[in-house]
DNA sequence: TATTGTTATACTCTATAACTATA
DNA sequence: TATAGTTATAGAGTATAACAATA
């Protein structure tokens, strides 16, 4: 018979016609799950006028940010495969926004570069970006919030205790 | 001129190579996002066996705590749309793993309950869960998982300061 | 040979509307 | 009229393999 663990967190009881979650709540996976729903629905309504997606929003900023960006950091910066990036920059592109042009040190390589009205649009979002997510921060105070994105910036990092 | 606000991470050089993330870092979407990357990989390669994706292992444990869970239950639970839900459950139907049963209270809604092989398979599954994400929590000590646990909980349980 | 980037394909997930049967 | 669930469809995201050009 498998040892069944305590539940891990304490909620007295569920609401009622809602679901006992608790057998569930140890699992990282599960929260961050549907804390991302709510997240992306606060990112869709703030960034509605700029008609930007989260992945499109990022590497516009990360473009800000960054000269001589190839692919192959975009990718790996954004968890995306080379594929994808490639038909997400097809529809930036078409859209004005960036352009892609051969590296001269290796030809193989695209830098990937904003023009002047992707640069104006990157940091009106980067802009709008702030605040986007205050109404689903609400529950939690200044410091938890600094510490919650501390602890997940150190997942993301990866390794080591 | 936009205000540009200060860094919110303290990445003294990105690696080399890399991209410079500082001006993403503040926002919990983009975190939560690359960390779920991960945390899915972690729970494919722990499922394999068993054959289950998020959402099924979800459902699977969900019902195994819950008796009479209907399914609007479940959608509210998981934040699923009614009809993704019901091509899963088709799925789960499929393989024997549950039934769905009229309610003889209100005819127009199913309860969802665990065959005896369902039910086996959700405790295999839910002890299974139990370590699944060890390789990716490892950078944080053990009170630190706790903290982030309960902060994901309450932005997911949502609502008031 | 290995790497950068592209194209093509198939599968999953998500969102929506239209439908049925019950209430 | 509203709710529980289903079906159908289109869009977006993901994974993979095969390819061209360059290193």
């Amino acid at each position: 018979m498998p040892k069944t663990p305590p539940r891990t967190t304490s909620s007295p009881r569920p609401a009622k016609s809602e679901l006992d979650h608790s057998r569930l709540s140890h699992l990282l996976g599960f929260q961050t799950s549907l804390a991302h729903v709510k997240l992306q629905k606060a990112f869709f309504s703030s960034m509605k006028d700029l008609d930007l997606r989260p992945v499109e929003f990022a590497i516009l900023v990360l473009l800000a940010y960054n000269d001589k960006a190839n692919q192959q950091n975009l990718c790996r910066s954004l968890s995306l495969s080379a594929p994808r990036l490639a038909l997400v920059l097809d529809r930036l592109q078409e859209r004005g926004l960036l352009s892609r042009e051969r590296s001269d040190t290796d030809r193989r390589a695209h830098h990937v570069v904003l023009t002047a009205e992707g640069r104006r649009l990157a940091l009106e979002a980067e802009r709008l970006s702030h605040g986007m997510e205050e109404d689903i921060l609400a529950p939690l105070s200044q410091g938890e919030r600094q510490i919650l994105g501390e602890l997940l910036a150190k997942i993301v990092r990866g390794a080591r205790a």
